[in-house]
DNA sequence: CGGTTTATTGATTCCCGTCAAGCAAGGTGG
DNA sequence: CCACCTTGCTTGACGGGAATCAATAAACCG
């Protein structure tokens, strides 16, 4: 059962990578945060934004730092964590484009809670939280959409509690490679490919686990044919028994 | 060190337990919620809620229910959890005056990710979530406290799985009696009473351990003379040391 | 004062983390 | 294109922290 090979994903975008202005504009109109605004909303809006490019690896702003900027991602796959006590840490989620990181409103001055690194190389951009709570005023619907997608978010991290409470190992396993296929999946062939490069590492800090367990359990996986690994990437081939491992005790 | 004594949290509310019109009226314009609003607001608002009484033990709505109102405590505690497999639930959070839960606003139909229940004897105010969705429309202001919210709430579930994940059960323990102190504690004599009754099953449906474990880590500190504690009640009596334990590895 | 719920305590088991060594993949420079 | 190096993955042996199972004791309630 040879399946390593080459990774399958994609890794190489333009390698100009601070994101230009004029593409920016159009990705702001067509992010789904901002949809259902009218044209001139949107206009008027992205006049308010800066645009920054990140090459892999870089961060955007580490946990500690003064909490005064809204982002919002373009392009590319963002990763969202907090620092562990022994340099373990604890992987919170994957935003990929549209997807909003950092400090909404202005609540008084504080600290981000957790620090976030391009994964890929990203774009993304950025207005003061007071600049947006400026947007917010102007205009509502935005305020209840932004409403909307923090319940969704709310809910997403309370099955995490869930997941990580009450789950075994293989089970969490199972569970985030099925949220990366929904969150980031592609359709190939006859698998869906998890379109990031996430290592052993990266699924040990979001399942609680260490890399060698996740390794250990992703061997099984694989030879039960569920997934297809290899270094950085993942592919699930099985969708249904994937699930199914998930469901009962 | 005999500490075992009756229990000091107040349990005996006025039996007479759903809310009185008026009471509620007075309790809205209270809530730190809403407070800002002009009180012609605040009244408007209030004849669109209607009020409903708990009994300790009684369930407000179980995970799979059709999600169509939202919740706000007015009096009581209100238990927030999801149920595990074998019958060891998950206890996300505990909501006391002032929270809201459920369905803010009208995403399509869905379902409640969780279930609430009365801890204490309570009283709660509801309004379908689409009738929400027009004060939020009516007050933006209210759009706005109501992310800031959500924010908190979800920089605090973040915090609960980086504690689940990286935390030893002596150090989660620790930080969830601290949390509860900061959320339900009442300054008595010379310690910190968490004015609810939590048992060590909450304890360990909160810590992602068992009932047995969290027994043992808390005889422990209660040995240290860190706590004291009995059937369905804590106590924190210091408060420094406790804290210590969290900290460094 | 019995009956019920909650908490304690002990003995045993096992999942998974830790430590350590070796291997495969990819990138780089000569 | 190959030698080399870095980074990521695999695999095994071992130990420990906490779950499980089980029985008793305390607290509360009518």
């Amino acid at each position: 059962m040879k399946t390593r090979r080459k990774s399958p994903v994609n890794l190489t975008t333009t390698d100009q990578h601070y994101c230009s202005i004029d593409l920016r504009l159009k990705i702001l109109g067509r992010l789904p945060f901002f949809e259902g605004l009218p044209q001139n909303a949107v206009n008027s809006i992205n006049q308010r934004f800066n645009s920054i490019g990140y090459k892999s690896g870089e961060y955007v702003y580490y946990a500690g730092d003064i909490a005064e900027r809204l982002y919002v991602v373009a392009e590319g796959k963002i990763k969202l964590f907090q620092h562990g006590t022994n340099g373990r840490n604890v992987l919170l989620d994957i935003l990929s484009e549209g997807d909003f990181f950092g400090n909404l409103t202005v609540l008084g001055t504080f600290s981000y809670p957790d620090t976030t690194q391009a994964l890929t190389p990203a774009c993304v951009l950025t207005i003061q939280s007071e600049g947006f709570g400026k947007i917010l005023d102007e205009y509502p619907s935005l305020a209840i959409k932004t409403i909307q997608v923090m319940e969704k978010r709310l809910i997403a991290a309370n099955n995490q509690v869930f997941k990580i409470s009450s789950f075994t190992v293989e089970k969490r396993i199972a569970y985030t490679l099925l949220e990366l296929g929904k969150k980031l999946g592609v359709q190939n062939e006859n698998s869906l490919l998890i379109d990031a490069p996430i290592s052993r590492e990266d699924l040990a800090e979001m399942t609680a686990a260490t890399p060698e367990t996740v390794s250990r359990v992703m061997k099984q996986f694989q030879n039960n044919g569920l997934i297809d690994t290899g270094r950085l990437w993942v592919s699930i081939k099985n969708l249904e028994e994937l699930s199914k491992l998930t469901e009962f005790e």
